[in-house]
Formats: C-alpha cells, structure tokens, sequence
DNA sequence: AACGCTAATCTAAACGTTTCGATCATGTCA
DNA sequence: TGACATGATCGAAACGTTTAGATTAGCGTT
C-alpha cells in the first residue's frame, strides 16, 4: 500500500480510504490510485488487516471425521455458506481424539477465527473452559456439551432411534442387536436411550449382551457384529448408531455367510446417498443434513453480524426414518436359520 | 505479551526470547515470565507473529466437491499430514466453477497461506498467472494444468481407463457407453484417451453416440445413462468416468426397469469404502488415495521445508481394477433383453 | 476582510509480534 | 588497573494495515 501511494503521490490513509470507501476522495486521486493499484498489481494483505481489526473474517470447523458422509455433507453445506458470506473455512479432523481436538481448538483460537463451528468430542471440560475464555462465538452442532451453555443445532436423536427401533418392532423383532459408539457424546447417549425406551414401550426385555459399543470404525462396527452373531440366542436384527460402522456391520454378515435381509434385518443411523441404488437398501435414520449445516451456518453469522447478546438458541432437527429393504417382517418361523 | 512483560517486570523483548527460545534467558527471569503468562493465560497472537514473519503456518485446499468421496478421502489425508506438521489447512470447494476457484485462490493468497494444493478445475490460464504472481509453491493434485510448472501427483489415468475397457472388451463387450466429465481437465482427457485407445486396440470402432459428456454430478449421470439405455443399438456395458455420476447411472438403470449386470454391465472410476458389501459389488478403478494425499502433502511440506529451487516434481501413481461383480461375460446371446 | 463550515487529504499512532543493535554488568586476562 | 570478551537484557524499529484527529483549501456569510 505504501507503494501504491508513493506511486499515486498521496498518503496511505487516502490509499485506505479510496479501498474502504471510508471517507470520499476526489475523482483525480481516485484515478491515480487507482492506476498505481494496476500498475503494481497490489493486493490487500489480509493478515495487516486483520490484526488491525481484530477480525480475521475466518471461521474454524472441527469435526470428528471428515470421511463420515454425515459430516462431509453438513461441511460441504457449512463451506458454502461461510464462501457466500465472504468468511474463510478452517477445517479441522479431530479424528475422535480428545487432545487432537483441544489442540486444533487452540491453533485455530490462537489465529484469531473470527467463530467456531464444533462438532465435539470426548468430555466437555475442556472445551467448557476453551470456549469461556475464548469470546469467539461458538456454535455447537450434532453433539450437545454439558455446561457449554451456548448456541447449537442438534437432532432429536432419541425419538429418531424410537421410531427406527419401533417399526423394527412392529416387523415382530424382539431380539434387536445394537451397535453404539462411545457414550460420552450427547448423540450417542440421546440414541441408546430411544432404543431402550422403544423396547420398554413394547413391554420388551433390555437385554444388555445385545448392545455393543465401538469407537466409530467401520471395523468397530464389523467386531461388534461378529460378537453379536455369534451368540448363542442371535438377534434377528441389528441397528446401527452411525453409518461408518453399518459397513463393517454387512461385512461382518457377509463373512459369516449369513445374509441380509433374509438371515438378519440391517438398520442405521445416517442415510448414504446410494442407499436407494444397491442391495439391500438399507433402512436408515435421514438427518436433515441441508439444515443443520445451514442452521449452523446461520446461527453463527447472525452472531458475527453482532448479535452477540442474545440468550444462546438450541435448534432440534428432526430425523426421518427411510423405510427401504433391508428389514424383513418375521413371521412365524422365527430367525430359522441356524448358525 | 506486553502485560506479560509487566507483570514480570522485563522487556517484551525478553518474553519474546524465552518463548521462542532464540536467546538465553536467565533462570530467574524465565521463572518470573512463566509464572506470568500463567497468571495472565497468555496465548501468543498468531495473527501478529504471521505479518512480521511473513509465514503463517497454514496452507490452502481447493478441491472441485468434497462430498465425492474420492476427494473427501484425499482431503483427510492431506488434512492429518498438515496436521502432524503443525500447519492449518484453509479449505475451499470449487464446486466445479472457474469463478469461485479463481475467487477462493485470491483470497487464500490474500491471507498469506504458506501454499497451495489445487485439484484444479476449467481452464488453466487464470490459475497459471495467479500461481506465477504468487510467490507461494503450489502443488497440483489430481489434475494437471497446461502451462503451469509446478509439482503435482496424479493418476496415470489412461492407463487404468485402458486396463479397464480391456476388462470388459475380453468379457465379450462390444458397444461399451462411456461417460465422461467436462473434458478440459486433464484426467478426463486422458481417461478418454484410454477408452479409444483401448477400443481400437481391440480393433472396435468408436462409436460417438456412445460416449455421453456431464458436470460430474449424480443427474449428469443419471441424464447421461437415460440417454445412452434409450438407444436403438444400446450398449451392453457403461463405464463411468467419475463416482458421484455413477450413482445417477444406477438410479437410471433402475427406473428403466432393467438390472445389473444382468442386463447391463457397470463399471467405474473411483472407489467406494462400501463397494464390496452391497449389491451389485461395482467393479471400479482404485485410485490410492492415501498415497495421492501423503504424496501431495509431502511435496508441499518439502517445499516449505525451503527446499524452493528444485526443479517441479510431477509423481505419476497407479490405479487398480478392483474385479466385482458388477460386469457379466457376454455369452453368445448378445445383450438379450429387448427395451 | 474576517469568519466559520465543509470536504479532501494527511500525519501519526496503534494492532502484537520479532529482531537488530545497543547497553550494561560481570568476569578474565595481560 | 585497564581492556575486553561474554552473557543477559532492553529499546526501538519494522511488518502492512486502519483510523482518530490535525491540517489545508475552497467557499459562502456577514
């Protein structure tokens, strides 16, 4: 800027002010500026500017995996809102670690982002403390924090797994595996009580060796499976808490020559854009991916925009149950297949 | 830091030497400071320390959707290697337009990123003069761009495209459909370059009807697939030369009434983590993706190492036919099924 | 002619770091 | 004892912006 202005024979304030239309300038400076901002090719350092300002007009994005196409959508929306509105996006895979996440928190606190989008992980101490000495607002998506008091957007998750559970149950389904990821998160907890609440609302048993926990992975999910299938008393169905893990799930029915849905009905959490194409089309729980990367999107920028005291907002999304192929009704010959 | 050096009653000269380490700081000093920045919870401005470095440790990652998943798994690779570095990755989606590449590339420059990983997309020539404007190494991934000199690592795509049309030319096809993306990026050329090729080393002619040109989304295919199944000859195979597209081929398939691969044959570039559990399994062109990631991220991370004067790199990898089920040998009734 | 008002422009400080060179005490050596 | 190297610390400039406040010129009023 210096040199446009030595180069315009004018000050740099005027420089700023022709840039930011903050304040009027003459037609002829305008032009000659102008013309040195040609001539130099000069772009505005972003970096001077932001430290100057105090606003980076970057927003930071955590995420546990980036490879769940859960979350690859819901980024996908995020990142085209924040490019609408002219905010770089600074993404983050936390890759379900706890320090990871604290970590890549801080790096992107400590570039000044003008906000942050978490979908968190682990215990919520530390992001507790992080987000109240950061005063960066902070929009909490997919996972609730206990004592993060602060805007989010999250899924009913509990009745989302209640209708799932209930028209597996209406199939004639009593003995329904469930695979879960760790507890620790809010989704997860929300979800296995909606199981637990659908089987007590059918006068069902809660039989603690049909509920499996994994850490996310597709081969979380496959071991799950694989200690499900070999109980004595096999469930005829297994539903699934999120999606990475319901591949390992039909692999594992696959490696044990069983097959879905004829020898086990399959359902999941999280909807796959081919869902509708191969075999067995899975029963799925669909979140509303468009809006809760859009509400996020907005619940922040509205903060950005300065409305930085109003009480924090909880959205509840509502998942919808995409009835497809891969649950079969049980009739009288109850799962006949023997192992 | 200022308060910091008040509170310990030193210079911010002092403070800056001992947390960077690039002077001796006495003993009892260092104590006094540490306990301060303790005190106080100091965190070191990055955005300051990056305008008078001049570096600011984070990168720039323009990729066409990140919702293909062939992508989604490059970007996490990329992603975890920055990471480990250190180093932040500022994400972009171009959403296969020039215009919104061209912006987001402007305004990662603008922020001083360290670098650049651009999966190009359109034509080369504005990328080509940003790039030689910026003094910042950029790397190409996936797609290379006439003109621009830079390190890259991408697919041998021809090569794969060639080994798979010879697949299903020795399983008795004759009338192969092909569906391609826009062609003004490089792996679409070159993998129709492989498509003729192969063809023609088979002694088949090209069949210009058979080939179909869309946007790389699942409609594209979809459009493409209803055209090439609505032909009075209609081929007894469909290579698809991108992944979201050959779900659009599936769906279309579907809707038409007929299955695969007994009525048709599929085939496609670009895996999935699913393709081996549902139905049918799709034979695809495996890109390494992980090699694809590390490959790239090494090459910048070299590059910003200071290694700047070597000569552009350019790193070629393989693809792999994964062999499913979703292509059948042609008996000696040629596409039987009439429409 | 003196005055005030407005519009245009400029000067200089500030944002929070890093770093060069200066300063100063201390100990060593001739 | 004086010269000098050494090590620790500091002062101040610089990075490239923004912006408050000062300055200047032009113009209309009285």
């Amino acid at each position: 800027m210096l040199h446009v202005a030595e180069a315009a024979r004018v000050s740099v304030a005027t420089v700023s002010a022709l840039i930011n239309g903050t304040a009027t300038v003459s037609p002829e400076l305008s032009a000659r500026i102008e013309q040195a901002i040609r001539d130099i090719g000069y772009k505005r350092n972003a970096i001077a500017r932001s430290l100057k300002m105090g606003t980076t007009r970057t927003i930071g994005l955590t995420v546990p995996h980036i490879t769940n196409p859960f979350f690859t959508d819901v980024v996908s929306v995020i990142q085209q809102a924040f490019d609408r509105a002219g905010y770089a996006v600074m993404l983050c895979c936390t890759d379900e670690d706890l320090n990871t996440q604290d970590d890549q928190i801080r790096l992107l606190l400590d570039r000044m982002v003008d906000g942050l989008i978490v979908a968190r992980v682990g215990d919520g101490a530390i992001l507790k403390r992080i987000v109240a000495d950061a005063n960066v607002p902070v929009v909490l998506m997919d996972r609730l924090c206990e004592g993060v008091d602060t805007d989010a957007v999250v899924l009913d998750n509990q009745r989302a797994v209640f209708d799932a559970m209930s028209y597996l149950i209406n199939l004639g389904h009593r003995r329904i595996g469930y695979i879960t990821g760790t507890s620790d998160i809010s989704p997860m907890h929300d979800r296995m009580t909606g199981y637990r609440e659908a089987l007590q609302a059918a006068g069902l048993p809660v039989a603690e060796e049909l509920v499996r926990s994994g850490n996310f992975h597709e081969i979380d999910g496959y071991n799950a499976t694989m200690q499900l299938l070999s109980l004595h008393d096999r469930p005829s169905a297994i539903f699934s808490a999120n999606n990475p893990m319901v591949i390992g799930t039909m692999k594992a029915i696959r490696d044990i020559g069983l097959s879905c849905p004829e020898d086990i009905s399959v359902a999941c959490f999280d909807d796959f854009p081919w869902s509708d194409v191969f075999q067995p089309q899975l029963t799925t729980v669909a979140q509303p991916v468009q809006a809760i990367g859009e509400q996020a999107a907005n619940l922040l920028l509205d903060r950005l925009a300065g409305n930085r005291d109003a009480p924090p907002r909880k959205l509840v999304l509502k998942g919808r149950l995409m009835i497809r192929n891969s649950c079969r009704p049980l009739g009288a010959a109850v799962h006949s297949v023997s192992a």
